[in-house]
DNA sequence: GTGAAGTCTGCGGATTCCGCAGATCTCACA
DNA sequence: TGTGAGATCTGCGGAATCCGCAGACTTCAC
C-alpha cells in the first residue's frame, strides 16, 4: 500500500456517515484536504493533488467533479472590483419583521447582489452589493432593497478599501 | 483575420492607458472578458477562453498568468465554511480613533480574519472572521482584535446562514 | 449469501499546458 | 524621421494533463 498522508481510508468512510448537518452531508478529511489544496491554486493538477492526499488522479478528478455538482465547493476567479474599476460597492445591513429567510430570498435574486448572510446580532441580514455608479447603488437600497416585503431598515456601508480577501480556512 | 467578439484590439489599448487609478494599472476589456470567463469557472481551458474573447491560446496564458502575478485575480475554490462544518463564523463592525489603515493592517494579519475592508458608515472597518468554536470567536473578538491600538468599539453578527455567494460581478 | 451502490485504481487517447522563437505594434528619444 | 527597447500576440512542438471507462474492492441492506 502506499503512503497515506491524511488517514486510515476506512476510518474516514464511517466518520462521513455521522454528519448531524442534514442539508450538505458528509465531508471526510480526504475531501477537506482536496478543497484545501484547491484553495491555494484552483488550477493545481489532478495529479498533484493526488500526491498530497494520497489518492489516485482519477479519484481526486472524481471527488472534485462530485464536490462542485453538489454545490459544496466552487472554483472561480476573485477580484477586488473596487480595484478592477469604475464600480461601488456596499454592506447592507438589513432589519427585517416577519419571515427572515424569505427576505433573504428575495435579496439573493437580485443580480447586484454578491452575499447574503442571514445573521444574529443588531442586523438580521448582510448583504453585499456591486453596482455601477453612485446613482445604481441608491436606486438598488432606496428603490429596491426597502421595497422588499418584511425589509423594516437598512444601513449602509460604502466600500472605500479593500484591504485582505483570503479563502484558508482550512490551512491553519 | 479572425472575428473578434469583444473590440478592436489597437483600440484596447489605447483605452488601457488612460486608467486613472495609479495602484493596480490598465485592466482592458479583454482583460475583462477573461475574468468573466474564469469567474463562470476558474479552470475553464485556456483555448476555450481565448475562442470566446478572441485571443490565442498562448496569449490567454500569457494574460491570465499576468493578471495572478499582479495581484488582480486569484483562481481558488470558495465553499461556506458553515457547510463544510465544526466552525463559527461572523462579520464584526469596528470604530476607530486614530489611523483607520493601521488597525486594518493589523486585523488582516490575524490568520482568522478572511475578510478587511474599511467602509464609510457608522462602523470604519468591517472584518470577516472564521473560528473553530464559540470559544475561539470569542478569544478572537474581545482578545485579540478589541486588543488593537485604535479600535474603540467592535459589534458582532454572527453567522446563522448563509444564502448567496457568487464572483459574477462582470456578467450582467 | 447475494446483489446493489459507492469508491478507487489503472490505462489509453484526446486534449491541454508550457516554453520558446519570430512577428507586430507602440512609444520614447535622438 | 529613424531607430531601438519594451510589450504583446501568434504558431509550434513536446511534455503533461485531462477524461472516460472497465474492473476490483468495500459496505450495506435484505
Amino acid at each position: 500500500m502506499h503512503s497515506d498522508p491524511v488517514a486510515s481510508r476506512s476510518a474516514e468512510h464511517r466518520d462521513s456517515r455521522e454528519s448531524r448537518n442534514g442539508s450538505t452531508p458528509h465531508l471526510d478529511a480526504v475531501s477537506l484536504a482536496i478543497i484545501e489544496q484547491l484553495q491555494e491554486d484552483g488550477r493545481r493538477p489532478y495529479a498533484a493533488i493526488g500526491k498530497a492526499v494520497g489518492l489516485s488522479e482519477a479519484a481526486v478528478r472524481q471527488r472534485v467533479q462530485k464536490l462542485l455538482d453538489q454545490g459544496v465547493m466552487q472554483i472561480v476567479a476573485v477580484t477586488d472590483p473596487l480595484t478592477v474599476g469604475f464600480r461601488r460597492q456596499a454592506m447592507v445591513g438589513i432589519n427585517v419583521e416577519g419571515d427572515v429567510e424569505s427576505v433573504a430570498d428575495a435579496l439573493s435574486a437580485m443580480p447586484e447582489v454578491e452575499y447574503v448572510v442571514m445573521t444574529a446580532g443588531s442586523f438580521d441580514v448582510l448583504a453585499e452589493i456591486v453596482c455601477e455608479d453612485d446613482d445604481h447603488l441608491l436606486d438598488v437600497i432606496n428603490k429596491r432593497m426597502r421595497a422588499v416585503p418584511g425589509v423594516r431598515s437598512t444601513e449602509s456601508f460604502v466600500y472605500l478599501k479593500l484591504k485582505k480577501q483570503t479563502y484558508m480556512w482550512g490551512t491553519r
